[in-house]
DNA sequence: CCACAAATAAGGCGATAACCTTATTTGAAA
DNA sequence: TTTCAAATAAGGTTATCGCCTTATTTGTGG
């Protein structure tokens, strides 16, 4: 072991950080050397200290996880990320893997599962917590083929569909995702019309079915 | 210092309990005794272990934190309880101060804010991380008299609830009910303000929180 | 290199939502 | 009988939704 691994948390629960920060510090080759509580912090820390590991949540308040792991790895198409969410449904799973993420721990897994991912992913490895390979798995099979290309959501519309869900205006999506409000038109309207949902409830109902929201969050 | 505080620590993501667990040994004062994932497991390793202090999360799958807090208080009135959660609603605190929680902090505060908190219940205090106790005394302030008259929905407020929830448009309603779209109007803003509602993504997700909806409907 | 999916963006349109104020009617409880 | 909660209704304003068309850019696969 030359160096540490160096560790960069993006989290927006700051005793979350903190605790991981201490859990990581009870072994001699990782080291956290950053932290941020939203993806415009992770962008600019990701440039200023070059991590070796980016260990980012999905779910923040401003800039969400998916937005942030596109920019970084626009910027440095090196940068190894590994998503540390609670969330997991494959409408998550999978575009954050198709954006780049080098692996994926669910927050229910043990903390050897959550070292076995940075160390992993530190030596250009990808890292699925083994119950998210099943599941991406299984979506690669039934996937390809059929799955109604009509009802396929984009991962731009599924990321789309899940803010609307979560009340949020196009408005506040787009400064959300830093695009026009009339591009999240677009994808709103293709969502919908890809769902044969016609109205905001209707959008909700569906992804608390797909279990793409929790009704008790907020 | 004769004695660690003991504490039991009770949330549903393992990664979260290591962390949290690595946090606290770095005090020498503090001793983490226990784990639980769930509601039931966190009765069993009080009943068994007699911690000075349990810190729980309210949402777990099972039995989620507010039950657990009753059954671990009536077994053990004097059980020292400090909530730990992402969430900061006055519909989440208040249930939980009434059953008898010792302490609140949000999983945003500062590490710092969280051993405050372990430390002033364990003597015996009460520890409201200041966001929290805000809120706390504002709806004593306006809540004094009793049930929240608030936020009681009328019964026509209700009905309307529901069929906002599953799609219909002021208009629609209107004739559904034979009344003016304007009346519906009224009772909609009426019923929005008692439920601090602000579109009606929150309104579909209220009506399926309170079972007034089926999302699987339609 | 070309085809294609996906994301980006603009313009316009009528309907609807979200919020405000004010006011009348009605039935039940004090 | 008077008071009060509930339901009824109308007026207005601004933002947003829902849907339409068209078009450029970007990246991937054949």
């Amino acid at each position: 072991m030359t160096d540490k691994i160096k560790v960069l948390l993006v989290d927006d629960h700051a005793i979350l950080r903190a605790g991981l920060k201490a859990l990581l510090d009870t072994y001699d080759d990782i080291e956290v050397i950053g932290e941020a509580e939203n993806g415009e912090e992770a962008i600019r820390q990701a440039r200023e200290l070059k991590p070796d590991v980016i260990v980012m949540d999905v779910m923040m308040p401003g800039m969400n996880g998916l937005t942030a792991l596109r920019y970084i790895l626009e910027e440095n198409p090196d940068a190894r990320v590994l998503m540390l969410t609670q969330y997991g449904n494959k409408e998550y799973v999978l575009p954050l893997l198709e954006a780049g993420a080098a692996g994926y721990v669910l927050k229910q897994a043990a903390d050897t599962d959550f070292i076995k991912g940075i160390r992993a992913v530190y030596e250009g490895n990808s890292y699925l917590y083994p119950p998210i390979a099943k599941l991406v798995l299984e979506a690669l099979m039934e996937g390809e083929d059929a799955a109604d290309p009509e009802r396929r959501l984009t991962p731009r519309e599924r990321e789309i569909l899940i803010l609307i869900a979560r009340g949020y205006t196009n408005n506040e999506i787009a400064k959300m995702l830093y695009i026009s409000p009339k591009t999240v038109d677009v994808h709103r309207t293709r969502m919908m019309n890809k769902l044969n949902l016609h109205n905001v409830a209707e959008i909700v109902r569906y992804a608390v079915r797909r279990r793409l929201v929790d009704p008790w969050e907020d």
